[in-house]
DNA sequence: CCGACTTTGTGCATGCGTTCACAAGCGGTA
DNA sequence: TACCGCTTGTGAACGCATGCACAAAGTCGG
């Protein structure tokens, strides 16, 4: 299921035109967001669901109704109205926009703790991406399986990765590795990384990066903890307000 | 390093009227990155650098200098002009914004693969958050200590939480269980949530979510390879190109 | 003590993302 | 077939974040 080409296409739903001009427009927080209703409507569907509106599905996902609807029309206009959105055609217009048509390879480079989670970790063959390629320099681990796939040594990358057609690398080596372990899978040809080291990763324009980093995402929590401990010093009443769900799907929400 | 308070205050160092106007205005993307230069120059300071200016920083952090400037400047004016700043100094300030003058109490609950990787990992004590209380509902689990601290059955969640004054609950169970972990969380009286089930959690207003979601990453991952795929074949010449840095050190990077 | 040079801090403009509000469109019903 | 009520899709307004460009403010050398 690797490559399925047409004439000029890839992916076995070729974009139209209209839909190039749309992909290349959507913004990066509705792209998050688009992943996440995908999970929700691949939830409903399996449970039998078959039509769903975006008043329902926006509170599913947690976001506002009119910010869901903004979302999917920036991937064409698939709802009917007075009825809502059919939850089968929505899945598979956000799967092709999202480009989940085809598989795509991962490759995870440090196999220690977090390595082993991820390799043992089920979710993501299910959802299209294969964990094919497992990488580490300590020769104890080389040749030994971990969630079935044999541990490769680090030297042997760029072959492995191009072989296996390693479309994602998942970097989660110790920090001071993690520089030397991208510039290689750049190399390799991996035009993706997802990156767990806490370390700022300086790669070429052409590769894309995303980062997990728990100790901010910890700092982010202290910071709203510090904030909320000093208004309640300040205005001394308590603090604890319940009401709606103030849920931060990817960030940039910022109580007023 | 605990507890050491004046007369309301909570923290080591009380917030001046000022900072405490400033805290409430600092933008959470600002935050996050605020998390970024603090490990940055943690990272000079124990090389034994003593200054840095704001283009010597940004370089290290990978984003723009003026963007550092106003982001530091949130917190207040600690510069020197025509010098740059005192790393120290920085780093004195921005962990006292981020609440970082007092330790933050972890629990894990779920203690499977991931769970395991987050209880052994020895990066998050030296930085504050010491990972005090781990559970899971599994009884083969309960009693067995991992990476030094024995695990709890889930039913002791409220006492144990209490007890060691647990500030930041991370969920590492399956997704069904999520949502009932949280509630238990929550009922705790846990205001901070680190998610890394793929589900969308419901909380009342005073508790603050942050989710890590490895199907999002993978899946915008995705949607730049198909986007990038699909101009290749669209402008057929290539499509590599070399040029600035385009880390994506929070997200909302969108190539124009 | 002064002047030249360096770097900060920030006002302002620009662009992006979110939210509101409503017209357009569709299914159901009489 | 014509009307009614419901839900979508989106234009427009708003607000927030980013990046520029420069005045203010400091250091260093003479
Ligand atoms: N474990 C966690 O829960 C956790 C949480 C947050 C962040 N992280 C980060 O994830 C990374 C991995 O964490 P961990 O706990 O699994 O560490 P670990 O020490 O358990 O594992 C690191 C692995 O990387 C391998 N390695 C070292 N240098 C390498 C190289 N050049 N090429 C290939 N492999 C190499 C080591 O042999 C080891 O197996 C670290 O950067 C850590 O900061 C981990
Ligand atoms: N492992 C990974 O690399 C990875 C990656 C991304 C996301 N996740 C997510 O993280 C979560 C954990 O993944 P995992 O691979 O560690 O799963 P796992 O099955 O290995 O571990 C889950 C643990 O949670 C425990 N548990 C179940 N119900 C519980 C409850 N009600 N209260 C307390 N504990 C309970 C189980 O006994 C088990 O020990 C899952 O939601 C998964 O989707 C994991």
């Amino acid at each position: 299921m690797a490559s399925q080409r047409g004439e000029g296409e890839t992916t076995t739903t070729p974009l139209e035109p209209a839909d190039r001009e749309r992909a290349r427009a959507i913004p990066e927080a509705a792209v998050a967001r688009l992943a996440v209703y995908l999970r929700v409507l691949s939830g409903m569907a399996d449970q039998g669901v078959t039509a769903v509106s975006s008043e329902e599905l926006s509170q599913a996902a947690g976001v506002n109704a009119a910010k869901l609807r903004k979302d999917l029309s920036y991937i064409g206009s698939y709802g009917t109205r007075g009825v809502g959105y059919d939850v089968e055609v929505l899945v598979s217009h956000i799967e092709r926009i999202l480009g989940l048509t085809r598989n795509h390879s991962v490759a995870v480079v440090g196999i220690g703790n977090l390595g082993h989670a991820l390799a043992n970790y089920g979710g993501f063959p299910g959802r299209g991406f294969p964990v094919t390629a497992l990488f580490d320099v300590d020769a104890d681990l080389v040749g030994i399986p971990v969630g079935g796939i044999p541990v490769n040594h680090i030297d042997e990358i760029t072959a492995v990765c191009r072989e296996r057609e390693v479309s994602i690398g998942v970097i989660a080596t110790p920090p001071p590795a993690a520089q030397s372990v991208c510039d290689r899978l750049v190399s390799a040809g991996v035009q993706c990384i997802l990156n767990f080291a806490p370390v700022v990763l300086q790669v070429p324009d052409n590769v894309e990066v995303r980062k997990v980093d728990l100790a901010v995402e910890m700092q982010i929590l202290s910071f709203h903890v510090a904030r909320r401990a000093d208004e309640a010093v300040h205005n001394s009443s308590g603090g604890v307000s319940v009401g709606n769900n103030g849920l931060g799907v990817d960030g940039m929400v910022i109580r007023p």
